[in-house]
DNA sequence: GCCTCAACGTTTAGACCTAAACCTAGGGAG
DNA sequence: CTCCCTAGGTTTAGGTCTAAACGTTGAGGC
């Protein structure tokens, strides 16, 4: 995966692409490139960044998201499959995938919840628990390091920028 | 996938997600949040915006990347496995699915390379230059809108903090 | 002329996701 | 009491990705 041999065929600059695109299709718009380009890109830096990251510590981007979101809803660190869903942004069949596996891991356990017969309670477990707080401290302190490469004005414009379009779109 | 019945639990904005860190892990640095958090939600929401919008013309993201970088290169329409790679910035493995995919579509073909025997030309096909010319019109007509969000200036701001945050990272 | 190593692709294992089908438990209408 | 519909979860099919193992093919050293 590292380094690809940069025969002079790299990742090209937003305003190539758009150029390229004005000349294979004539008249098509081509200012959202300027913005959705960069981002793709920066989401999966970040995200691989991420990745690397967790590796290291044993665990992958959607279980942190899992135990992470336990965790931050505080004592007794349980939600129920469709409360998880609504929170990590994924589909039901996702965070019943991905309590499988951090199940088989031995990080969450299911039981029946109390307030409905229906609905199935995740816990956090002590291991799961303990887990998440080492990954996170360590998450949240490279992260930081990487904003840091932005002001804190930057960045408190760069979060408020991305918030509208990100609900501009939904 | 529509609508989850938001029971009290949805997304929470960031200063809460930095809040329950702080009170979980006191002392943990989360300033990371304020930006990261609007970048993956914001991605999430475009990407699963464009899935949709392709899903209408018979594409998939991965195709629509494979076919774009193929037909902006310009004539002869034509690249190897490690250039697409490098474009697109997935491994190699990744562009010989999508190559088989595609290929199994007949939006592409495989040919030998004239330049060197041991590379693989990947060639777009008639059927398929013409499909990637009609899905990127209406993509970038329909992104145009979302990004229609923000004006000139900001849009031009976003994008150059996002490059700069990208870069960081890389 | 050989040998070895690097480059190019493909394949495989393991994780992940969505959409859709499917199961079960309650609640309400009759 | 029964029937049906809805909500909560799980499962399955199909597609996606990375990392790593595995063939080949050239090219350069000796």
């Amino acid at each position: 995966m590292d380094d690809y041999p940069l025969d002079g065929t790299a990742a090209l600059p937003p305003a190539d692409i758009a150029a390229a695109w004005e000349r294979e299709l004539p008249g098509v718009p081509t200012s959202s490139i300027g913005v959705l380009t960069p981002l793709w890109r920066a989401a999966k830096t970040l995200a691989e960044e991420r990745r690397r990251t967790l590796a290291r510590l044993g665990l992958d981007a959607a279980t942190l998201d899992l135990l992470s979101t336990l965790r931050r809803s505080g004592p007794p660190y349980t939600l129920t499959t469709r409360q998880l869903a609504a929170q990590t942004l994924v589909t039901a069949g996702a965070i019943s995938q991905r309590v499988a596996r951090a199940e088989r891991d031995g990080l969450v356990v299911r039981q029946a919840s109390t307030a409905s017969r229906r609905a199935v309670a995740v816990v956090l477990t002590d291991a799961g628990h303990a887990r998440v707080g080492t990954a996170v401290r360590a998450l949240l302190e490279h992260e930081e390091a990487l904003v840091a490469a932005l002001d804190p004005v930057e960045r408190e414009a760069l979060g408020a920028l991305l918030a509208r379009l990100g609900t501009a779109a939904g």
